[in-house]
Order: C-alpha cells, then sequence, then structure tokens
DNA sequence: TCTGGGGTCCTAGGACCC
DNA sequence: TCTGGGGTCCTAGGACCC
C-alpha cells in the first residue's frame, strides 16, 4: 500500500461528464438537451447515462429508462453510449490532474482523489480546474475536505464549475440537519432502515447508539454508518493501480428470451466473452457467477467456486453452462455472467472502505 | 414509468473440521 | 438424556457507487 496521508483530500468531479464529451465533438448541440444512454434508440429498452443540464432541467436524470426520459423531453437529441470516447477523455483529464503534484486516486471515468500538503488548497482545486479546462475543455468541480468523506460530499455544494470546502470545524453546520440519504454510502434501503430506528438526519446519526446501530447493520456497516454520521472516513489517498477484482458481462435482451436453447446458447456467449477480460487481466479465475432477470423483474445469482483457479477460458464457459442449467424455465429478460479472479497478493481487508470498492 | 452495465464490499447461514 | 465452542470455506443475497 503506497497510500500517503496528507493535509487534504481534494475530490475533484467532471461536471455532466459524458454529455460534456458528447458536446465537445457536436457543438451545434450546446444549449440544447442531450441525453446519452443505451444505443440511442428512446424506444429501446435502456436506461440514461448521462443528461445534459439543460435535460435536467426537463426532468431527465441518471437511471431513467430512456422511454421515460423521451416522454419527459421529446425534443432533446438522444445520442448512444460511446464507451472508448469517454475513456480517452478521462485518461487525458487524469494525465492532467498527475501534473499537479498531488497524489491521484482513480475512482472512474470523471472522478479521483487528490493529496496534497499544501497551506491553501483552494489554490491547487483552482489550479487543477484551469489545467483540466485547459487540456480538455471539460469543466469540473472540486471538493475539499480533511478526509475521502467529506471531500466527497464537499463537491454536491461546489457544482458545477465551483470548489467548496468541507471540514470537521463546518460538518455539522453544512450537514447536521441534512436527511441522512444525502451521505455517501447511504442509499434508499439503509436510510429507511435507520428511519425505523429514529434516525433521519445527519445529527441524529451522529448521536445514535453504537449498539444500535450494530445490531442492525452488523460490526463493520453499524460502525461505519456512525462514523458516516461525524464525516469521518479514510484520509489515505493512494495512487497505486488499480487491480480489479473481477469482470462481468450483462445483456438486456430487446426481446425476452424464451427457449432453455437460447438462454444456454446466450450464457455460453457472455462466458466466452468474460473469460477473454480475465485472460487481458492474466490472473486466474476462482468464481464464476450467473445472474438471470426473469421477465419481469425477479433477479436471481448462482455462483460456483472452481475445484482450482484456472486461467482456460474453456473452465469458465463449462461452470457457467452448469450454473445455467439451474435456471428455471421462464422467460429471460436479462443475463450476465461475471468472472472473479485470484489477487495478485492479498489485499489488506482493513483497508477496504465499505462505501464502494474502488476508493 | 418500469427500471443498463460495470464494478466492490458486507452479512448470514450451512458445511465441515478440530 | 438435546448436542460446546472456535475456526474456515462456500453460497446466496443485499446494498451501494458511477
Amino acid at each position: 500500500m503506497d497510500g500517503t496521508r496528507t493535509d487534504w483530500v481534494l475530490h475533484v468531479d467532471l461536471d455532466q461528464f459524458v454529455a460534456a464529451v458528447e458536446l465537445l465533438r457536436r457543438p451545434e448541440l450546446a444549449g440544447r438537451p442531450v441525453v446519452v444512454g443505451g444505443r440511442g434508440d428512446p424506444t429501446e429498452r435502456g436506461v440514461v447515462s448521462t443528461a445534459s443540464y439543460e435535460a435536467r432541467a426537463l426532468g431527465v436524470g441518471s437511471g431513467m429508462p430512456l422511454r421515460i426520459a423521451a416522454r419527459k423531453a421529446p425534443d432533446a437529441v438522444f445520442l448512444p453510449v460511446d464507451a472508448p470516447a469517454y475513456e480517452a477523455a478521462s485518461a487525458e483529464v487524469m494525465a492532467t490532474l498527475r501534473t499537479l503534484g498531488a497524489v491521484v486516486e482513480v475512482l472512474g471515468w470523471d472522478e479521483a482523489f487528490l493529496g496534497a500538503r499544501t497551506p491553501d488548497p483552494e489554490s491547487l482545486a483552482r489550479r487543477a480546474q484551469r489545467a483540466v479546462l485547459d487540456a480538455t475543455a471539460l469543466h469540473c468541480s472540486v471538493g475539499i475536505g480533511d478526509n475521502k468523506v467529506r471531500a466527497k460530499i464537499a463537491t454536491g455544494f461546489g457544482k458545477p464549475a465551483g470548489v467548496f470546502r468541507l471540514t470537521a470545524q463546518t460538518w455539522f453546520e453544512v450537514m447536521g440537519d441534512r436527511p441522512t440519504i444525502e451521505l455517501w454510502g447511504v442509499g434508499t434501503k439503509v436510510s429507511r432502515r435507520l428511519a425505523a430506528l429514529g434516525i433521519r438526519t445527519v445529527d441524529e446519526l451522529a448521536a445514535a447508539s453504537l449498539e444500535a446501530l450494530v445490531a442492525e447493520f452488523g460490526p463493520r456497516m453499524g460502525v461505519w454508518y456512525r462514523d458516516l454520521g461525524h464525516g469521518l472516513g479514510p484520509t489515505t489517498v493512494d495512487d497505486t493501480p488499480w487491480v480489479p477484482r473481477g469482470h462481468s458481462r450483462e445483456t438486456t435482451y430487446q426481446q425476452n428470451l424464451t427457449t432453455p436453447e437460447q438462454v444456454r446458447a446466450a450464457v455460453a456467449e457472455l462466458a466466452r466473452e468474460v473469460a477473454a477480460d480475465a485472460a487481458a487481466d492474466g490472473r486466474p479465475v476462482v468464481r464464476v457467477a450467473v445472474k438471470v432477470r426473469y421477465a419481469p423483474f425477479v433477479t436471481k445469482v448462482s455462483s460456483r467456486t472452481l475445484p482450482a483457479p484456472s486461467s482456460d477460458g474453456g473452465d469458465v464457459v463449462s461452470a457457467a453452462a452448469a450454473l445455467a442449467e439451474r435456471l428455471e424455465d421462464r422467460e429471460v429478460r436479462l443475463l450476465g455472467v461475471r468472472v472473479e479472479m485470484a489477487m495478485p497478493d492479498d489485499a489488506d481487508p482493513a483497508d477496504r472502505t465499505p462505501v464502494r470498492g474502488r476508493i
């Protein structure tokens, strides 16, 4: 672990990243509502990846079914997802951030943490925004915090294209009265379970009994949520390259699969693709899972650990086929195959953060 | 209104072992 | 005569994030 303890954590988040990349190569769309998602056909099954600010003003948001987006924004421009274009833009952004003299931990296409020792983090934030804008013509917002949790949450207050600082000194003033779901790592389910315990706000979470939280959520998550109420979180920014734990391939079919033969063929194809991904990473596969979504919306996952770690794609394909034999004879609208791979060395579980794998 | 595709991590419970 | 206690591995399921 090459983590570096630093005075400040900055969270850099590109504004409407996917839509912004599309607008750069289609300047004539500036000012129009733009929705990127699926294959760009709003009559198909698919969801919104990113909506431009103009589309958001009409009520279109990430994760919304494309059909609904088309109803809310009938005059919007719908574009297909072009992952290679976003990866290329992202690589440029990250390379630019690495020129600033800070430790850079990449979180995804459009996000990174920066760790730095500096008396003036706002100045570093402005330098980062300027450098990214000059290099890529993309705007970003920056959150400044004394740990990752506060930096990440701060970014939301800086959007668009702004800078916001959130520290132990201002945590309760800024976040205390807000609902727990605004915390990074608390979603609808957990916020509901917290509400059932009488905990609705960040203040209430911070004051909650640790015993009650541990009883409800377990020893690790209970402690994590209580800390989250106080804005506590990891302070280490780690620039060691990300090592994927696994790969998966998922497809939602435009028409449901109705016969066992169709399902078998689809599982075999997905398994071949995912085995190729694993082979490209050069690490053996230790586990294979098959995910199925029966129509209308029941999801099941079954998995098996391989008898021995395998670098042979054929083992993945046959393991997936065996798992597929367990599927019920019902209409299938989604299939997925996932492989998990042996780690190069034992990752230290104590360094893991339950919020999200990749931090 | 009807829900993508790519990920990570946590928890519970059963099997099995000493 | 009903049966401890600790550990690990495995599977299934749940939750969250972008």
